[in-house]
DNA sequence: GATACTATCATTAGCAG
DNA sequence: CCTGCTAATGATAGTAT
């Protein structure tokens, strides 16, 4: 698919993981769109970067997504997470940790209990919102 | 990329759907492997098809999927969930709920409790997993 | 950290089984 | 429900910015 045919390895230049994934998380996401549409089926994708950034994507959103924030015992306290209408029999939940002993806040306007009201994002980027605490 | 040009809109025809998802279906994973391989990242893809089944697809799995069953009161009895070492910073934590009320389990053998031993599978298929009473 | 260009390789539309 | 074939469209490697 390019000037030559490449070798599925790691790559080991930084700067070339980078770019490759720049380019090929926008062929992955046009693709995950499409199946979404063709085949009116749902996609969640969720992708770390290789900057050990945080993106995630869903599709399609359709107004499906509710955020909530909970604590729960038996997992730690402090869990933000995603509730997805997803399939018409199940309710896929995603919860992630915010690990608050490890991370704080780098927005100081981030407020998971504001989430309910961002209904809109087909796309989240997590990037930003959370800092390894020095 | 075939032999017409199509224009990216839901298929009407169930059995295109059908078909067409099992093809593209095939090119995204093939596509989330060589990004998660080449630039060194985790990718979860999450899809479910036009027959309204279920799949899920970890990539890559490296044994870090962990499988428990516990009761949330904050979120209904009877939650199966997944708990995904996902990127260095973040616990990503999978919940899908069994939803009793309304399914029942149409393998007699399956045993949520037993799934942690199950850890080989970089695809699960929940097909069959649940039914509808009916 | 992200995008632009284009020769080249990869995926897949249509059809069949 | 899923796979194989092949012409034709689509994604991207290498490079530069």
């Amino acid at each position: 698919m390019g000037r030559k045919k490449i070798k599925i390895q790691r790559l080991e230049d930084i700067k070339a993981r980078q770019t490759k994934y720049y380019k090929r998380k926008t062929g992955i996401l046009k693709k995950a769109k499409e199946l979404s549409i063709l085949c009116d089926v749902e996609v969640v994708l969720l992708l770390s970067s290789p900057a050990a950034k945080i993106s995630f994507f869903f599709l399609p959103l359709g107004g499906r997504i509710q955020w909530r924030y909970v604590s729960i015992p038996d997992l730690d306290l402090g869990i933000f997470y995603f509730i997805i209408s997803f399939f018409s029999q199940l309710k896929l939940v995603f919860l992630v940790k915010m690990l608050k002993k490890f991370y704080v806040n780098s927005d100081p306007e981030f407020d998971p209990l504001s989430m309910p009201h961002n209904r809109n994002a087909n796309t989240l980027k997590v990037n930003g919102f959370l800092k390894l605490k020095t």
